[in-house]
DNA sequence: GTGAAAGCGCTAACAG
DNA sequence: CTGTTAGCGCTTTCAC
């Protein structure tokens, strides 16, 4: 009863084919053509009620899996998407990656995930593996990327989202936010607070491009205000908050009379407000500290931390669902989609 | 010069072929066969020198970048490997997952990320999509699963491994460590504090499995010296340090004698440390806390936390490794891995 | 060391 | 609504 397809006739190559149940066994079975099996499972409404009771029952007893690798290399279209971000452990991604896995995974869209370490050329990398694979569109995270990823993405003519921060001239679509607007706007809320000797600690400045633009903008701020920020620190390491307590400590040290800093991360600032509880420096009172991004514990130390808040599952979800949008081929009128920040004015600044 | 190919042929069936550059291009630009193109790409020394530079020029002028989907379906190898985990904002698995990448990026496997909600349907639904992308292996979390998820695994004949937690009859390999053992451990630990009235807080017990494993353990170790958890608190939502913070403020209230409190998570041991810190009420001396999981805000915290610190970059690390080496053709010997745990004595508790 | 033939398992395109 | 035919782009197998 098994195998009637090879009953007879001799296996000539033994490609080991794993004894995958096929399409063609399955039509054999349901005693129709491979094609009518093929759409009765795709798209069972236009098949008729008998056959495509014949071909579930069919499908039922052979415990038929349909190969997804041949789907795809025969219809070109793959339903994968890959998804690159700089890190997991720095706790902004993981949010976003549950947005754009919910909206993917509601699809029928495999997401590929990759991560870059923030270095370009890690991305490049990861770029030509995902786009051997053929995929119906990408989401990258910035909008920074080496001549020849950008070439890559390019080329293969899919949607594309990058994401978190907004670009002058994306490769397709971007759903994000001004950094540099964003770093302004703290600068001139800690003005508004009265402080004027403000200093920024920023970790890995030099690969977290991010960072750099929140800088460039919180300086913009000052400088129109006649201050400048002062010290500027700049960590070697991703943020974590014993480096943020670490950072505070020497700042404090070398330069005393600094009134507020801005941390690129809100790690970093909840870091060293836990650092001056211990050490019993009060704050805002002889140090004000400000963060970025609005995670959850900023919320629950004394005091709690004043923040800017990013949308980071919104960016997840609202790119994977443009993407998705285009895969189905509706226009996405807005490609550049600013999804803002919030001041979160609280007691640490 | 370009589309040598369809230069004089008219494409009878324009299949979009999105005018992808093929090995068949590629070859005829080389003046050689397919075939020794292919292997040029994967296995240089097998193709003599001349040969190779030739080849390896049409591909650089060409910008060929090989069809995976194409090379996977006629190898019977796709090199991808799903991961499936419950939640990405349960802090614990972006560890997990990140050594998971890392090991599997430096051997070029693609990893599928998938993640169920801690439902064992949601599972079963994942676990069917990835079957049908023909992988190469498998990483699920715990060891307990749908009879059907179960089936498919098996019936793929793919190495599999289940992490985080171990158990008794792993569908193949397996590393993590008991939870039960860890659950008891605490509560020898409290009660050689000297602690009698032990309470116990879990956050989605009836889903996340290893939550019921530490309870147990707990339970039974605090049975053998005649004790018994009380009050058990189970939280219907997931744990964030807010809603540790409402745990043990209604905990308090409710149970005013209860002298220690085991969370099953440290973001709701952490909340209820800061929701004390705010209330002035006295860690350990009120009310000792401890968690589980040894995240980093347990250590930067005042107290510091008493938690049990789980090796979750390792387990992905070595789960990882050991698919790689099966693929590799190599035997592992241990396929049952316990990473162990480690008592994180400190002031909370 | 190199090549020709024969698929991997499925679906687009077209015809009935 | 159903079937036939011809591949998708690559690699296996086997011969040279």
């Amino acid at each position: 009863m098994t195998a009637k397809l090879d009953g007879g006739k001799t296996r000539t190559r033994s490609r080991a084919s794993k004894n995958r149940v096929t399409v063609k066994e399955v039509a054999e079975r349901a005693g129709v053509a491979m094609m009518t099996v093929s759409r009765a499972l795709r798209a069972p409404e236009t098949v008729s009620e008998g056959l495509r009771q014949r071909i579930d029952a069919a499908v039922e007893e052979l415990g038929y899996v349909p190969s997804r690798l041949a789907g795809a290399l025969a219809s070109t279209r793959t339903r994968t998407v890959p998804v690159v971000i700089p890190s997991l452990s720095n706790l902004v991604f993981p949010d976003i990656v549950a947005g754009i896995a919910e909206v993917l995974q509601e699809h029928d869209l495999q997401m590929l995930l990759g991560h870059t370490g923030y270095s370009l050329s890690e991305e490049e990398a990861l770029a030509e593996v995902f786009m051997s694979w053929s995929p119906d569109g990408a989401i990258l995270t910035g909008v920074e990327h080496s001549r020849r990823t950008r070439r890559m993405l390019e080329a293969a003519g899919v949607p594309v989202v990058e994401i978190v921060e907004l670009g002058e001239d994306p490769i397709d679509m971007n759903v994000g936010l001004s950094h540099f607007e964003a770093g302004a706007e703290m600068a001139r809320y800690l003005m508004s607070r009265g402080y004027r000797r403000i200093g920024f600690v920023g970790a890995l400045i030099e690969r977290d491009l991010r960072v750099g633009r929140r800088l460039e903008g919180y300086r913009a701020a000052l400088a129109e205000a006649g201050l400048e920020a002062d010290p500027v620190v700049f960590l070697d390491e991703a943020s974590t908050l014993r480096l943020g307590g670490e950072a505070i400590a020497a700042l404090l040290e070398e330069h005393p009379r600094t009134e507020a800093v801005f941390f690129s991360n809100d790690d970093l600032a909840a870091g060293a407000v836990l650092e001056c509880q211990r050490r019993g420096i009060e704050v805002p009172r002889r140090i004000a500290i400000a963060g970025f991004n609005g995670l959850e514990f900023g919320s629950e130390i004394v005091p709690r931390l004043t923040t800017i808040l990013t949308p980071r599952y919104e960016i997840g979800r609202r790119a994977a669902e443009m993407l998705v949008r285009r895969l189905a081929g509706e226009a996405v009128a807005e490609t550049r989609v600013d999804l803002g920040f919030r001041l979160l004015k609280r007691e640490s600044a």
